[in-house]
DNA sequence: CTAACAATGTGAATTAATTAACAAAAAACT
DNA sequence: AGTTTTTTGTTAATTAATTCACATTGTTAG
């Protein structure tokens, strides 16, 4: 197992969620056929994936739910866990925050910052908000390694500087404005407005069509 | 201009929004390669990218930013506007409303629903929440073509089934969990959870790497 | 006027991702 | 026991996306 594709990476973050659903169930194995189901996908992409990360079913009873689940946990997830932090509290922060909460995971939110001073202070599902000047002291106490932005556009170029003098591993940009970051930080962005405008694109595509 | 790749029709729509910041500042002409500095892209992949829309910029010059802007929108856009609703007025939900109101855009949300009481009836920046139960006659009434899920994961399903029922044209999930829908919907999934994860694995991999 | 430069536009090559095709084998059926 | 069915695992083929390499051509400098 040398080289994971992107994709592989992500579906198999996705594959464990639906396994996860599965094994609360009660249910011991699953086909590949089962999971491409449920992720809209083909059985052979799944039965590929598996392959590249040298995991073997059983022939007729498919693959343990169990067994897969951590062995897609050994890949994708770190030795210690991983403590997170969101930037910035308005309501895309606060709905990550819930959205994670009683998740488990070996990803931690363990802080989150604002200019607000309404907000600092404050704790959402038992993360506490700093105010963003404390951020670098922080980040580095706390041994942060990854931040989500959730900051209004204006705010994203400092934020992101700010984060990289912090230290920070990996920073995931739900800002709508693209940022720099020296290339040993690892960046992902995602923006909704492309998201929806592309929906609308294919929408159009097919009325066009027919 | 046959096929756009799928790729490409997500970065124009980038393109565009960096291209509006640029016109706003008053930039008349652009260069490919500033252009791919802001996507973190190489200047090829944009070139190539407007190759395929026929777009043709002045040697030494670069490209035009207002008729470029223009012709993305001919490509991406529809010509008269398109409805959009917003389903699930939580934290997310009142994120995406923020973040389009004020947009230029020719997607407009023209509505919200809940089957939270308290927030039915109310309006978020221009946009009135209506009760879940009056989706599918407000979906025709207004005749709204897209809708974005924000709802608890465990509505995700009903949501979608009712949202199809509706005669919705695309969906844009936010929910961790796939849903299905007949294949004339356009549907779309952006799952928070797997995007942080892929950042922690690949900043895992860099420790490990350096 | 000519050479050097800096940009676009694009065919060809490469790399990444997906899909097809099918061998192998366990289980179920007859 | 033998045949059919079903499912995995994998090689090969295909398709999608990106990058290379370079011809072309205004523009600027000398």
């Amino acid at each position: 197992m040398k080289h994971l594709p992107h994709k592989t990476i992500e579906r198999l973050s996705q594959y464990r969620r639906a396994l996860l659903i599965c094994l609360d169930k009660g249910q011991t194995h699953i086909y590949s056929h089962e999971i491409a189901k449920i992720q809209h996908i083909t059985a052979v992409q799944v039965r590929r994936d598996l392959m590249l990360i040298g995991y073997t079913g059983t022939l007729r009873k498919g693959y343990n739910v169990k067994e897969l689940i951590e062995l897609i946990g050994e890949i994708i997830d770190s030795q210690e866990g991983i403590n997170v932090s969101i930037i910035g509290m308005g309501n895309l922060g606060r709905a990550l925050i819930n959205y994670f909460s009683g998740k488990r995971s070996h990803l931690k939110i363990v802080a989150s910052f604002d200019i607000n001073p309404d907000k600092i202070g404050n704790t959402m599902s038992g993360v506490p908000c700093f105010s963003t000047d404390e951020m670098e002291n922080i980040i580095r106490e706390k041994d942060i390694k990854l931040a989500i932005m959730t900051v209004p556009a204006d705010f994203a170029s400092q934020t992101a500087d700010a984060l990289v003098k912090a230290g920070i591993k990996g920073i995931l940009n739900y800002t709508p404005k693209p940022v720099n970051v020296p290339k040993e930080v690892y960046l992902e962005e995602y923006d909704m407005i492309t998201s929806l405008e592309k929906v609308a694109f294919y929408v159009k595509l097919n009325e066009n069509a027919g």
